[in-house]
DNA sequence: GCTATCAATACCTTTTCGGTATCATGACGA
DNA sequence: TCGTCATGATACCGAAAAGGTATTGATAGC
C-alpha cells in the first residue's frame, strides 16, 4: 500500500466537516489537492468512503469505520513520536537498580520514592545483591545503578557518596558491654566479633579493622555472615558482639543493646554507575539521588 | 510534525538489520535515500535513534522504544485499512435487527446462529418489539432488518417470506374441545377467544377472522394481549381458547391441549428491510436468511 | 600506513504534491 | 423552464520531495 498518513489526516478532516472546501481550509491547502488525495485514498484502499451528492457528502459505513480507526492510528503514531522524545529525556523507560540489603533500611526507600514521584513513567526494577557483586553487575550492564558501601576506585565505575553513618556496638542486653553508656575501642579487646567476610563488604570490614587496630587490638572473628540483619540476629542469640551501622538499631529487635563508640568510624553509602551508561533514565535518577551534575556528566 | 509512515517503515527496517546497506536493499531503495530519511526522522523528532560508529550502528534507548512503538503504530494503521475493506464487504460492522417476540421461538435463533457463524466480526444487536411498530423502526433507520409477521406492502419496505406455519387451537386440558383430535371452525362457535389486538398484529388477527367467518362464525374476543406467550398463559388459566401459531406448542406448558384445525390458516414470518439501506452487513444477513439475491439487490 | 567497509554528501532525475483556473453537475429560485 | 449558485472534479503548471549514481569521509583491522 502507498497509503499515507497525510491522506488519513485529510480524510479525518473531511469526515469531520463533510465539505471539501471547508476541510481543505482547515488543512491549509486548496480544495483540488484534497479531492485528489481522497480519490487516491479510496482507489488505493479499494473502498468507497464517501457518498458524494454534489450537494453535500456523507460517510459510508466503511467510511465511518475508517474514521474511527484512523483516529486511533494517528493517535498511536503521535504517541510513538512523543514517547521517543520522553525516552530520550529519561522521562520514560526502564531503570534497573541493584542495592545491598542494608540500603533497604537507610537511603533506598526515600531515594526510590523521590525518583518515582518525579518520573512517574519510568519503570524501576530493584534487585537485591551482596555488595561485592554489585560493581561487576554494573560494569557488565546488568544494572544501571547501584546503592552500596563505597567499593573504592574501580576503572570505568563512577560513584558518589549519598549517605554516611557511624558504626556502633551491638551486644546482647545481658552482655557486660551493654551496661556502658559509651564504648571505647580498648574495651572490645578479646571480645569475639561477628562480621561480614572480608570479600563481601571490604570497606565495612576495613573500617572495623582500622578502628580496632588503632587501639592496638587484634580482632577475633569467630562467626561471619553476609547481611547486617543476620549479624544482628546472631548477636541477639548472644553468639558474640558486632560493630554495625547505627541504622541497624532502628529495626527494634528486643534483647539487644546498641551503644555508641568513642571516635566511632563511619561507613558511607554510594550510588555507583558505569561510565558511559547511555540509559537516559540514569541521569534523572542520579539527580534524584543528589549527585552533582558535574560528577554525573563527566563520567 | 512532517514525520511520515515511510520514515517509520524505513526506521524499522534499519533497526532490524542495523545496517544501512542491507536495510536499503530490503526496502528496494539505495542506501543514500535511506540515510537521508533517517537523518530527517531524527531531526524532526529531535531524538537520536541510532548510535553510528561508522563500523556498525546500534539503537539508542530512545530508538529501542521508538522501534516498539513504531511497530504498533504501523500495525494499527494497517488494521485501519484492512477494517475499511472488511466493513465495505459487510464482514465487519454492526447490524441491528428488530423482531417480534414470537420469532424468538421460530426462526430467530437459527437465523442468528447462522449469520454469526458466517460473519464472526459483525456485531449483532437484537431488539424485541411488538410487530406493528417494526416497519416504522426500519423505515426510520433505527433497525437494519426485522423479523415479523408479513406487514403487507409498504412503500420503501422490502420483505421476503422466510417461515410459514399453521395456526392451531390451544385450550385448557379440561376444555371440551381438548377431547377432539382435530377441530373444525364451526366447533368454535360462541367460544370466547383470546387474541392480539387488531393493531398489534393485523395479519395474524385477519387470518383468524377470515377463518372463522368462512365458517359463518362471528368471533367473540373478550380478552386481548400483545404476545402469543401471554395468550397461551391466559389459556392455561382457562380464561378462554385461542388460535395461535403451531410453534407455540413447543413451549411445553402443562395443562394445555394444542389441536390441529381443519383447513388450518397459515401465517408467515418475513424478513423486512428498508429499500436503499446501505449498511453492508445487511446483504450478508439477507443471504443468511435465504433471501434470493435478486429481491435483496433490486430494492 | 594501507585497505576494506560503510555511512554521509553532492548532484542530478523523477515523482509527487499543491496551486490556479476552469469545467461539470445538480439544487434552488424567479 | 431556465438561469444562477454551490460544490466537487479536471487540466495544467510550478515547487517540493524522493530516489538514483558517483563520490567522499571515517574508521576498524591487517
Amino acid at each position: 500500500m502507498t497509503i499515507d498518513l497525510r491522506q488519513m489526516r485529510y480524510f479525518v478532516a473531511l469526515a469531520e466537516t463533510l465539505h471539501f472546501g471547508r476541510a481543505a481550509e482547515r488543512l491549509h491547502i486548496s480544495q483540488p489537492p484534497l479531492t485528489r488525495q481522497i480519490a487516491a485514498l479510496e482507489r488505493e484502499l479499494g473502498v468507497r468512503l464517501l457518498e458524494r451528492n454534489s450537494r453535500h457528502a456523507g460517510l459510508t459505513h466503511a467510511g465511518r469505520r475508517f474514521l474511527e480507526d484512523s483516529r486511533l492510528a494517528m493517535a498511536t503514531f503521535e504517541q510513538a513520536c512523543r514517547n521517543a522524545q520522553l525516552a530520550e529525556r529519561g522521562e520514560l523507560g526502564t531503570l534497573t537498580v541493584g542495592f545491598m540489603m542494608h540500603a533497604a533500611h537507610t537511603v533506598l526507600p526515600r531515594l526510590t520514592r523521590q525518583f518515582m514521584n518525579d518520573h512517574p513513567d519510568v519503570h524501576v526494577e530493584l534487585r537485591e545483591m551482596v555488595p561485592d557483586l554489585l560493581p561487576d553487575a554494573i560494569l557488565t550492564g546488568r544494572f544501571d545503578a547501584a546503592v552500596t558501601f563505597d567499593p573504592g576506585a574501580i576503572r570505568g565505575l563512577s560513584t558518589d557518596r549519598i549517605h554516611e553513618e557511624q558504626l556502633c556496638l551491638v551486644a546482647h542486653s545481658s552482655h557486660r558491654l551493654a551496661a556502658l553508656p559509651i564504648v571505647r575501642a580498648e574495651q572490645l579487646a578479646g571480645e569475639p566479633l561477628i562480621a561480614t567476610p572480608p570479600d563481601v563488604a571490604p570497606t565495612l570490614r576495613d573500617a572495623i579493622l582500622r578502628y580496632l587496630r588503632s587501639a592496638g587490638i587484634v580482632p577475633v572473628f569467630r562467626l561471619e555472615a553476609q547481611l547486617q540483619q543476620t549479624i544482628v540476629s546472631l548477636v541477639a542469640e548472644n553468639l558474640g558482639v558486632a560493630l554495625v551501622p547505627a541504622s541497624m538499631g532502628k529495626l527494634g529487635l528486643s534483647g539487644l543493646a546498641f551503644r555508641p563508640l568513642e571516635q566511632a568510624p563511619t561507613v558511607a553509602h554510594v550510588v555507583a554507575w558505569r561510565d558511559g551508561n547511555m540509559n537516559p533514565t540514569l541521569r534523572p535518577f542520579l539527580a534524584s539521588a543528589g549527585v552533582p551534575e558535574s560528577s554525573a556528566s563527566d563520567s
